[in-house]
DNA sequence: CGAAGTTACGGATGCCGTAATGATG
DNA sequence: CATCATTACGGCATCCGTAACTTCG
């Protein structure tokens, strides 16, 4: 048994049972792949995969337990090699985050800039999706970290903390019949066309599920995945949007009108997770404590030794989530 | 990073630090290992090894951390082998047991000769050793259980279920004044010279507490590690004998009498267990439901699932476990 | 001087990649 | 017929083992 046959294995049970597809990833011949994964098969004395004449058309219980398995053990041999970092220089490394687009825009930038000050030496990667993407690269040890606030349930690898709470704010364009509303009610939305997220994005759900307690169907004219794009076509009059208030900048977003809309939702929490069984870099746990102050590396690690959210979820019971209104400023 | 690379290491940690040792075991040549090894540091850009000159006489902060997570990982992929057999051929294997002399000479057979008639096809070695010994084997893998009375508390890797409580019986020659007492006490033990285990065998600790919670200091003449040579030097009439109660074979003893003891020594609890993460093969699950009735393997399984021993006598804390008085008869 | 670890070098195994073959939809 | 997995074969890296060398107690 190799390594590589593990991770071969691996690869092909990712990409859709396609040996060619495998290969090309990992850089290499079909060829080669396919004769390794059958020498595997012949020293495991098992079928991994199921053959039709030459198509792989499936996996056997066997293989899915062993894909299972072999998992774990790649993420062994990462985290060793983790550890060999850590004391070989503990201020280089790289550090892989996959997070949405709010986040990366409006509330990461000053966390990372400081980062950046304190780890020269971390070369950092950021990848950016949807939520299930964001879920995905992390459970397969693509990314370091998922920062997300929805969907996150579906990955049971994840572990995820709750780093803060944040609530939307209704954009109008100045001298909108809105705009000197003092106290908005959920029926002065309906009234008028939204713009907001796609569903998935961002705590939209949280969003339906206020409208749909009061019996209102709002007219949501246009969505999008980020505040950007929401804001531009606020600003072009399709209609109101709903954006999280980190996503409103009081200096160049001048032209619209924010008007807090916390009473009319409930809080979504954003949160930040890595793959269970993980080791972590020191600068890791620096970045983590960054983000959220609240998570400063003892409470992490007793996240690492939890098996299950559950776990997690009872450890963070009785913290006080910080609320988040506006976007960090940069130092 | 290869798997083998990381054997030597494991090997080299657990011979002392001795790379030609660590090579006779891995059945290959000391330079291969060095190489190897070397070739290891090199990639992971740390020492493992602290080195004086060309003596290797140390492991750096780093090594033990890496050999600990590479125990985890070859550990990993033995349990991938596993899994693999199982699917393959779920009633052929081996089954490595480490146990001391009472078990294997009294406790044992029956139920592995019931074994051995389910399960033609699985191999079967028995390690006899000292509860450390036992312990050890157990924790590096190359047993697959434990059964021992004493001295697992050490070995945080092992996870010792309770498999049966058991007492002890003073064996003396027929005629000897104790014979024919109705109810022993310490008091008329320690008038007698003592015949019984060696201290770390066989729940020879209960039996020294019993005698110091009354003040009493017994003449122990002559410590063994196992019940046959303990009996032997009783029939020579040096003294009386103190063993478990499996040890009395009411036949082939019958020139001894036994007297029961079970109202002066506390119980002490046989415990079967298993190095942490480990899976277990179906027939190994049997094994441990013969041994034990009342390990069936959904508690097993739960047992498996615990990060500390802790948890797993927190698990038992409402189970009743048996009391074994003599040997139980072969089918 | 003996024991033990590292370096040197030859041999063999095994992995990889290109190309050809077979099978599928 | 296009895609995809497997087989065939040559090149190359790697690993192993014997032997010589070095260092420490």
């Amino acid at each position: 048994m190799k390594l590589q046959q593990l991770r071969y294995i691996n690869e092909v049970a990712s990409c859709g049972l396609n040996v060619s597809a495998a290969a090309d990833r990992m850089h290499t011949s079909q060829s080669g792949v396919s004769k390794q994964i059958l020498a595997l098969e012949d020293e495991l004395g098992i079928q991994i995969f199921v053959r039709n004449g030459k198509h792989i058309s499936g996996m056997t219980p066997a293989g899915k337990a062993i894909v299972d398995q072999a998992r774990e053990l790649l993420q062994q041999v990462d985290n060793i090699k983790r550890t060999a970092a850590e004391f070989s220089d503990a201020a280089a490394g790289s550090l892989a985050l996959a997070t949405t687009h709010t986040q990366s825009r409006y509330v990461l930038p000053p966390v990372i800039s400081q980062f950046i000050t304190r780890y020269p030496d971390v070369s950092l990667q950021l990848h950016q999706g949807t939520p299930i993407q964001i879920a995905e690269l992390a459970a397969k040890g693509v990314a370091d970290f998922a920062i997300a606030t929805e969907a996150m349930e579906k990955f049971s690898d994840l572990m995820m903390m709750p780093c803060y709470r944040w609530n939307r704010v209704v954009l109008v364009p100045r001298g909108h019949p809105l705009a000197d509303v003092r106290k908005l009610t959920l029926a002065d939305l309906a009234r008028f066309p939204l713009v907001t997220y796609v569903l998935g994005f961002t705590g939209r759900s949280r969003l339906d599920d206020a409208f749909a307690a009061q019996g209102l169907q709002p007219k949501v004219v246009f969505t999008a995945a980020d505040a950007d794009v929401i804001k531009t076509y606020v600003r072009l009059g399709m209609g109101i949007g709903i954006v999280a208030s980190m996503a409103y900048d009081s200096e160049k977003d001048a032209d619209l009108v924010a008007l807090d809309a916390s009473h009319l939702f409930d809080y979504s929490v954003t949160r930040i997770g890595f793959r269970r069984g993980t080791v972590l870099r020191a600068y890791m746990f620096d970045f983590v404590a960054m983000f959220a102050k609240h998570l400063q590396r003892p409470i992490v690690e007793q996240v690492l030794q939890c098996q299950s959210q559950q776990e997690v979820d009872a450890l963070f019971a009785d913290t006080d989530i910080p609320v988040l209104t506006s976007a960090p400023s940069p130092d």
